[in-house]
DNA sequence: CTTGGAATGTCAACAAGGCTGACATAATGT
DNA sequence: ACATTATGTCAGCCTTGTTGACATTCCAAG
């Protein structure tokens, strides 16, 4: 680890303690009060508020909700990915997405295919149908997101994914660029 | 506007058409794939799940979720404020929002003093306990927050929040920045 | 002053979507 | 043959969102 830290804590008006870190990374400094990592949890809640709006919006009219869109979006991210394989990804029990499975291959927007090589495995995949849904959906999101990074600047998005990426949990983070892997 | 825009559509071997949208900022270039804001919109999943994950875990001893965390968050910023304002910055119902806040004053962590101006309103403040619970998440919340801004560095952090804050509603954006100046 | 809205907050009932636990079925591997 | 794995299903619970009905308080028009 090749930076030296120093944390200095001191008090402020406030209503406790107060803990700032300097930190050097070659010449840049970087001071962190609690303020500022508190600007980015309430930057952080409120950008993800906007960033499910739209998604949201469309799929109340359909009696879907954001565990559709999220199974629907890894679906289509992953063609033929397992239902392991998407349990894994999003997180929740097999209980709770088999009901989401369920409803979105009856719907017909999900088909599932009994594995070839392995016959206990189903395969996942879109429909036209469910296609056309995850581009409505995605869509929306893109364009939000489109907007935000006109908006920030390019060398704002680098930052804003370096970020990110960092936050993730390990396991997500493996997830996340097996992912991005795939897609190349 | 002092930005010239280009959009170009092309196909890719991928699925369905790919949206290039090429931008001058001074002399930045910005390409933007449909690719990119798809793991833009994956980071942004995975990050969050990561930014909820510690505050989770501490909540699920104490049989709370993460609206009683975001209660007691907001009401730890802007001690006083009214149910009403509450509601605006969460975005829920105030009968769901109620629920919470009933459990939280009967377990003895928010107090709620009747208006004097307004007798309608209840003013609500956090108690000793609660200001103690509040540390706890918000400790384990920031030290995920700081970890992740000192991993990307200090030029990442100002990309990071400017996003963010692009990708609000901008109603949201409004409750953002007063808490911002609150706080000063 | 009275009275009818409007604003604020509370209670009740319900739905979505998480969770656990138990169990069935089919396929695989040893 | 037997244990393991992948998946599906049922029942029941919790959190957290919703709507509807209602109580309280304030304010303004008559």
């Amino acid at each position: 680890m090749s930076l030296k830290k120093c944390v200095c804590v001191f008090h402020r008006a406030w209503d406790r303690m107060d803990a700032t870190m300097v930190e050097t990374t070659g010449e840049k400094l970087l001071y962190l009060t609690d303020e500022q990592l508190r600007q980015g949890i309430e930057a952080m809640f409120f950008a993800y508020r906007g960033f499910t709006a739209d998604p949201d919006r469309i799929l109340q009219d359909l009696a879907y909700g954001r565990a559709h869109h999220r199974a629907i979006h890894f679906i289509n991210a992953q063609p033929g990915t397992t239902v392991n394989n998407l349990l894994n990804i999003l997180g929740v029990t097999k209980q709770s997405l088999n009901r989401v499975l369920r409803t979105l291959v009856e719907d017909g927007l999900v088909e599932q295919q009994v594995g070839r090589k392995d016959r206990r495995e189903r395969h996942l995949f879109l429909t036209e149908d469910g296609r056309a849904l995850e581009a409505r959906l995605s869509d929306a999101q893109r364009a939000r997101m489109r907007d935000a990074y006109r908006h920030a600047g390019s060398d704002a998005v680098v930052g804003f994914r370096r970020v990110l990426e960092a936050m993730m949990d390990p396991e997500m983070r493996r997830a996340y660029t097996s992912l991005r892997e795939g897609k190349e």
